[in-house]
DNA sequence: AAACCGTGGCG
DNA sequence: TCGCCAAGGTT
């Protein structure tokens, strides 16, 4: 097997110092997980921005420290309200494992985290890159990440060939950006090296259009300096993406829908959602099961899609026509009966959570 | 190692 | 409209 290796040119060997520079002038600062060393608020930042934008993530950050202003707080809280308050960032996993982590260190750590970086890597939903950004930001620790915004900048500036997720460019990457880290730093300096690296590719450094004018680097980036800003870092291989289709049974009495817990892993897992079946006969045969017994109206198909697959969401809207109570014989933990202005309490699916907004609104 | 896991914004 | 992908981790 071949090892994929990358060397720092001379004029680059002051990468770390022009970077920290940079950032004092030009980063951001006042974002509102910055300007605290607070391990709790860095780390809550760092896990809802896996894979989301800041300004996705800003609102939701606000409203969970408002709920959990401490990692106590969080661990003593039941999973069902963490997932509520998620719902609608995506990658629940990252939900669910954010809870187990605060349990952990609540447990294991006394209820503060671990300053070195391996420690940090072993507690749920932190790997490499996000251990890396605590361990920096927090603690002062030289530890480099390795995010989407460092792989676009250093494929650029260095010329790194190949896809960055594959597992070779990847690792060659890792060494690349280890060997950057300034070797002698103070903690301020740490934190503005690793905000720098975050900075330069969310502001400057952006997949688009990048701005090189006032890049720090533009005079030694090899994408800069040949005109391939465009070609690296080199695009994804595309695949096809499957279509699947399902029927989500809008369970209705009155102004309250039914709703099931999805299983804890795969899609949506963890949350609640509506009755599913694969076909407009077995949705029938469910509906029946739970009591309904008038016709199952049907809305207009709603088309999500993922990463990985679209999904096509074929809603049918059933009255409920006998008593409640009946559920009883099928109500357990799993199902449960929301009136439609009470879904916040509730970690609903995005589409699903449009659907049963656009019914109450029709409702008024 | 590659697939899986959300959602929204943007060109 | 649609392809692309963002402060990745887990299996």
């Amino acid at each position: 097997m071949s090892t994929l290796s990358l060397s720092v040119p001379a004029a680059l060997t002051d990468f770390s110092a022009r970077l920290i520079a940079w950032q004092r002038v030009h980063g951001r600062h006042d974002l509102p997980w910055q300007n605290t060393r607070d391990p709790y608020r860095i780390w809550l930042s760092e896990i809802m921005l896996q894979q989301t934008q800041v300004s996705t993530v800003i609102p939701y950050y606000e409203r969970f420290l408002g709920r959990f202003p401490d990692v106590a707080a969080l661990a003593a809280a039941p999973l069902d309200d963490v997932m509520a308050l998620w719902a609608g960032l995506g990658y629940y996993s990252r939900a669910r494992n954010l809870h187990r982590c605060a349990q952990t260190v609540v447990e294991q750590h006394g209820g503060a985290f671990p300053a070195p970086v391996e420690a940090l890597a072993e507690l749920p939903g932190i790997g490499r890159s996000t251990a890396a950004a605590i361990a920096s930001f927090a603690f002062g620790a030289r530890a480099t990440i390795l995010d989407g915004n460092v792989k676009r900048v250093l494929a650029r500036v260095f010329g790194v060939e190949g896809f960055p997720g594959e597992k070779r460019v990847e690792n060659a990457m890792w060494t690349l950006a280890e060997s950057l880290l300034p070797s002698n730093a103070n903690d301020d300096d740490v934190s503005a090296y690793t905000q720098g690296l975050m900075d330069l590719g969310a502001t400057l450094c952006v997949r688009g259009k990048p701005d090189c004018v006032r890049c720090p680097f533009a005079a030694d980036c090899v994408a800069n300096v040949t005109g391939r800003q465009r070609e690296l870092p080199v695009a994804r291989p595309k695949k096809a993406i499957p279509t699947r289709r399902t029927w989500m049974l809008v369970l209705r009495d009155g102004n309250a829908v039914m709703l099931e817990k999805r299983p804890p892993s795969g899609i949506w897992g963890g949350l609640w959602s509506l009755p599913e079946a694969s076909g407009e006969a077995a949705l029938a045969d469910r509906a029946q099961g739970y009591g309904a017994s008038g016709t199952m109206m049907p809305l207009a198909t709603l088309t999500h899609t993922f990463t990985h697959f679209r999904l096509d969401i074929e809603p049918r809207v059933v009255e409920l026509g006998s008593l409640r109570a009946t559920l009883a014989s099928v109500g357990d933990d799993e199902t449960v009966w929301v009136a439609l202005h009470e879904l916040d309490a509730y970690g609903v699916p995005a589409p699903v959570r449009r659907l049963l907004d656009t019914m109450q609104g029709s409702l008024l």
